[in-house]
DNA sequence: TGTCTCTCCGTGAGCGCTCACGTGAGCGGT
DNA sequence: ACCGCTCACGTGAGCGCTCACGGAGAGACA
């Protein structure tokens, strides 16, 4: 596919064509003053006929101003991640920033690629990440650099912790007062290929022991972070331990489904099995019952991403960088 | 907020610092051959503590490849735009493109802003404009600009036109088929500023003309483009007309918040109402009963998009781009 | 010793634009 | 006639980089 693009149409060539100099094209151009209105005319009707269009490129060259920020995100298609978009471009928006977004679906290969890509096109960039390599490539180069969700990492590079311990521990002990006991674990299986640390599913084998409950590892299924994920990772859960009574899913979008297909097989909800749920998606509030869920502000956390950002720009070194916790808070709808 | 940005580091300082020239850093930067291994060691040392990264403008300006494309949506939080934006992603992603995506919120202001904004970023512009100004002023520049959604518009301004009229008949005859007579529309409020043309109302409107069935302009009710816009529209639609059979709505966001509601002031669904929703969301399969609507394929709508700006770009005048036409197929799932 | 190749590196030009000037014409005031 | 001023416009420089060269030095071979 070779995009033979049309040679450019530059502010000399106007200028030549109207008989004037650059300077007063761009001034005609950019609607400034010191120039005859007749003038301007002139050179605004040869520009559109000649089909010019101002270089974004010299102009930036020129102008120091005008910033891009670089979001990189898993997937458009989880509803999780367009409420964090929303809140990016909002407060990009607020600092007259663009911004750039890119898809990685979590793999690792595209997440190095688009790090590699993010170097040469933006001027800061802002990111989930889940490979420690991609996060580490990113944080090494010069590029300010903010993570949307830093995890345990070193304090030292900058980003939002999202309080997953603090939200799991309040969900986890909502269900076991409820007096739940055979409470399983639906995972993103994402997170098997990357070693990442203090994960939904280390916090929750660790909160299970807390409270003297051992788990088995079969407890712990592995899903797609998607809805048919969450319903197929359900269906074997079923098929290991009929006696289920509480699932803890690993996401919203996993709990859905598996509450969908659970339904589907003739559970009753919360009764049989309840699901708790992690992101407080709206989407939970549609399905019946409603998701029970701990709710994170991802509007906020992309807010705040884009803030520290800011300052990274500004100059402020990545220590400097106030350390900013988004606190999942419990939503009892009806599903637990 | 003064964003008061650090002064940039270049190429020339880190050549001076090494003590080499511009050329021998710009080759270990990039990675070309001619150029001793040991150098490019030192170069990429210095220029790494220097804190120094490439300006992508003196970049762009010398190398013309590197496109960035404008992605114009009204709001990334309704789902129908995520599904778009995969399929501009994807096939902006081919190509080597940027993205850049704005948010217009349907508002009339905003749309003229961003367009604005459009002719000076970007390389083409992808985009759904409600209000004709803006499309006027997008189309009018010499920025390719293709339509999301060209509607009735002209054939000469580039775009994907979807065929509300073929899916709007096959989906209103499915109701009058199963009976339906008193069939109301709860319509996107956003139109009522707008002076679009065959609107999915008017559409409404003919169809149900053309089957001698009268309709009064108070089956009509206004929505705000959200679940809870539907909710709204479906209570004060009981309230006038506590008899309607079958609602038929601008898209599936306010179809289930209406279906969400009439189910909650104790309508059956589909028995006392059926429910008819249009944009085919995923979400749609997550409620009771899922819904049945007229399913476009948005994202190979972002894909034909990005196709033809790609014409645009290579040249091809706006009148030679091939018309692309999307098909509404009609879904039936259960709630009519 | 000459010259031929190969490796490594530097120099000038130019991408398309804006900024800070400089300039000349026109005009009113004294 | 002179000054001073405004208005409209042009000129040179430079933003930071890459590309196409050209050239020095080292080693190989006759």
């Amino acid at each position: 596919m070779p995009t033979n693009r049309k040679p450019r149409v530059t502010i000399d060539q106007v200028a030549q064509a109207t008989g004037v100099s650059r300077q007063t094209v761009s001034r005609a151009i950019n609607n400034k003053s010191e120039i005859d209105p007749e003038t301007r005319r002139r050179v605004l009707d040869a520009a559109q006929a000649m089909g010019y269009r101002p270089s974004r490129f010299a102009r930036g060259l020129v102008r120091q101003d005008l910033i891009t920020v670089g979001l990189v995100i898993a997937d458009v298609l989880n509803p999780f991640f367009p409420e964090v978009t929303a809140g990016v471009l909002e407060a990009a928006e607020r600092r007259g920033w663009q911004v750039v977004v890119y898809n990685t679906g979590s793999e690792r290969r595209k997440e190095l690629e688009v790090v590699d890509m993010l170097f040469d096109q933006v001027d800061a960039g802002v990111a989930f990440l889940l490979h420690h390599e991609a996060i580490a490539k990113a944080t090494a180069g010069n590029l300010p650099f903010v993570l949307l969700d830093k995890g345990g990492r070193a304090p030292a590079v900058p980003g939002v912790r999202i309080d997953f311990e603090g939200g799991a521990r309040r969900g986890l002990e909502y269900l076991i007062d409820r007096g739940h006991r055979r409470i399983a674990m639906l995972d993103d299986e994402a997170y098997l290929s990357a070693e990442a640390q203090n994960t939904r599913r280390e916090l929750y084998l660790k909160v299970m022991g807390e409270h003297g409950i051992p788990v088995d590892v079969d407890w712990i299924q592995p899903a797609h972070n998607s809805i048919d994920g969450g319903a197929a990772a359900m269906e074997r859960l079923l098929s290991a331990h009929r006696d289920v009574t509480a699932v803890f899913a690993y996401n919203d979008l996993i709990a859905i489904g598996a509450q969908l297909r659970a339904r589907a097989l003739g559970l009753r909800v919360p009764e049989d099995c309840a699901f708790l749920g992690f992101d407080g998606l709206s989407i939970g509030e549609l399905v019946e019952p409603p998701l029970t869920t701990l709710h994170i502000d991802k509007r906020r956390l992309g807010e705040i991403a884009v803030e520290q950002a800011a300052l990274l720009l500004g100059g402020m070194s990545e220590d400097e960088i106030p350390e900013a916790v988004i606190e999942p808070q419990l939503v009892v709808r009806a599903s637990a």
